[in-house]
DNA sequence: CGGGTTTGGTGTAAAAAAAACAATAAGCTC
DNA sequence: GAGCTTATTGTTTTTTTTACACCAAACCCG
């Protein structure tokens, strides 16, 4: 084989960390791997990237193969490339997150095929290849991103109260619960970048007083964006 | 050719945007096509990645055959994808940006043969494949980057004036010269952070009042950053 | 050697932003 | 309607950021 050919000899995939947020808690949608290597544990979903494909197309594809899910949130965030991350040959794979709602989640066929399942962040265990890595280093950008771009709101129902929002934000944040942020500063706060419209709905099917539900207005933050305006929480 | 053979007909590069502040003015390190495709033109400096090497590494080797320069700082930034980024062929490219002194920078055999050359960024043309794209994204990413970690120091000599750091990060940030930031308020700040150390020496061969030299403490940025601190400007 | 030129170096006050903090209101259950 | 649970709201203090102008030190040149 000449040098030229050997260059070729190697392949890339994409993986994704499919963010969703439920019950109070942020998690993330893995799969369980029904062949080898590493058959039978719990890995990123992901694929080799077709010849013809972008890589933005790859990861909104695996994306959508498992969920059914189209346009949702997606973010290139780093490319690992270790020597010897694949055990078969030279594959690097360019890493993803998205975010969804859950609640938009259904399970499709190749979903049930491979086994997916939400894992709660703290309570994954030892993954596939690197996966363990790229999900930290995911992890870590999310955390990042969710403090100065309106992104957390991907992971809400389209309604949501000013303390699912809060909750959203010190689980993302990995705060201890009604402890890492006041509850008055933070509602001040978020108003005060007037991107959130009140709806005329309150909550419902709550066995107390029922908050108000509020939606995140894109348009709104777009325009703001253009006269300088920036998201910092 | 089977569909999995045809996932291997694909390579990785490099492209390794050089950044280097001289003259008030921050550069970019760029080579001068000697061959197809877009001989003549200027590019980013790069290289396939070899079989058996890390990505990391591939970036370093650009870098040192270039600038015959190691251990500098070194950020992966993004991949890029496109299907018809390069002409020849399905290559992806790993970007990253590196932050040398430019003093240190001498030419070695291979920047000869490649003809490279400092452009100011402001004064960068067209350049080969999707360079300018990459480009841009590096430049945003090290506006970020510089803001929010001790980089800066990297394009400086050991030893530097408070000056000179304002005026690179003017120069980075794109501001007007002693227009963007207050000279009292950025020395204040930089100060109060207490991770420069004045030098016993001063500024020399200047026609005018000559100014303290400071360096960047290392070891106590470290140390306070295990504590908490978190660097911003 | 003295006046001019150039950059170096410094503090304070006002404004804005962030942090700390607790009582009342509203709906539900029983 | 009593009791439970969560929702909602403002003020004060502290910290951070911004705005702003003059004297000092070295060199140059005549």
């Amino acid at each position: 084989m000449s040098e030229v050919e050997s260059f070729f000899k190697s392949a890339f995939s994409v993986d994704n960390v499919i963010f969703g947020f439920d019950g109070g808690d942020l998690k993330v949608l893995l799969i369980q791997r029904g062949a080898a290597p590493f058959r039978g544990k719990w890995a990123l979903p992901g694929d080799l990237v077709y010849p013809n494909e972008d890589l933005d197309t790859a990861a909104e594809r695996v994306l959508e193969q498992l969920t059914g899910l189209r346009g949702v949130y997606l973010e290139q965030v780093r490319t690992f490339g270790a020597v010897n991350r694949h055990p078969l040959g030279r594959v690097i794979t360019v890493a993803y997150f998205s975010l969804i709602k859950v609640s938009d989640f259904a399970l499709t066929p190749a979903s049930f095929a491979q086994s997916a399942r939400w894992h709660s962040i703290s309570e994954v265990g030892e993954l596939a290849f690197d996966h363990n890595e790229i999900l930290d280093i995911c992890m870590q950008r999310l955390q990042r991103k969710v403090r100065n771009a309106p992104v957390g709101f991907e992971l809400l129902p389209e309604k949501f109260t000013l303390t699912e929002l809060q909750q959203l934000y010190e689980s993302v944040l990995n705060l201890p619960k009604n402890k890492g942020l006041d509850k008055r500063n933070f509602r001040k706060k978020i108003l005060s970048m007037n991107v959130l419209v009140e709806c005329e709905e309150m909550q419902e099917g709550v066995a107390h007083r029922p908050a108000k539900l509020y939606q995140f207005d894109r348009d709104r933050y777009h325009q703001f964006v253009a006269e300088g305006f920036s998201f910092d929480i």
